[in-house]
DNA sequence: TGGATATATGAGAGTATTCTAACATACTAA
DNA sequence: TTAGTATGTTAGAATACTCTCATATATCCA
């Protein structure tokens, strides 16, 4: 099991990506389900655009996944993958 | 197993500091037990000021120890929790 | 159609990270 | 004491990140 440099850019890429106190917090919310980013705003006081500009960052590392809606986006976790590492980090941390 | 704000705090920082190829690396690296700078530097081409910099980081983060013998200074993983962060981050990547 | 709602995007300021280069310290050995 | 080795620290430039504010787009409903 060893890392190539390739596994080492996107880990930390990935991690980087989670490595940010809404991020963090969105995607813990994530681990329970699907959600709109109105009820991810209403969850942590920040102004949606920055919501948003955090979710796309998350996007970008092919973390979360999103779906339309009619006007809502929902967005949840990406893979088994992903939540498997939350996994480790919550039980790491909490 | 909930977050709470200072736990959030705390693994973001832990997070941010692995999140980095050289500090990865180093950290790979120190999975296999302690090691001096000179080691350190010879794996991955840096120069010594940026590695122990990088070292500083990681230290600060309280991911890493160290310890001094005659001039080298020994780093190596701070405890078992990193080591299975460290090892739950590189069965996700790897 | 027009207004309201939900979300995204872009610019710009402030801040943080990262690297390189130069200098500093601590120890060893002659 | 002097030179050499190992490591650390600091400063400064370049780049990246984060937030706020303004504007844009897309959909719904009257």
């Amino acid at each position: 099991m060893k890392f190539n440099e390739e596994q080492v850019e996107t880990a930390t890429e990935v991690l980087k990506s989670i490595a940010h106190p809404i991020r963090m917090k969105i995607l813990c919310y994530l681990m329970d389900g699907e959600k709109n980013v109105s009820e991810i705003e209403q969850q942590f006081g920040s102004t949606i655009s920055n919501i948003s500009q955090h979710l796309t960052i998350l996007r970008k590392a092919s973390i979360i996944n999103r779906r339309k809606e009619a006007n809502f986006m929902f967005y949840s976790i990406r893979d088994r993958s992903v939540l498997s590492l939350m996994e480790s980090i919550k039980n790491n941390f909490c």
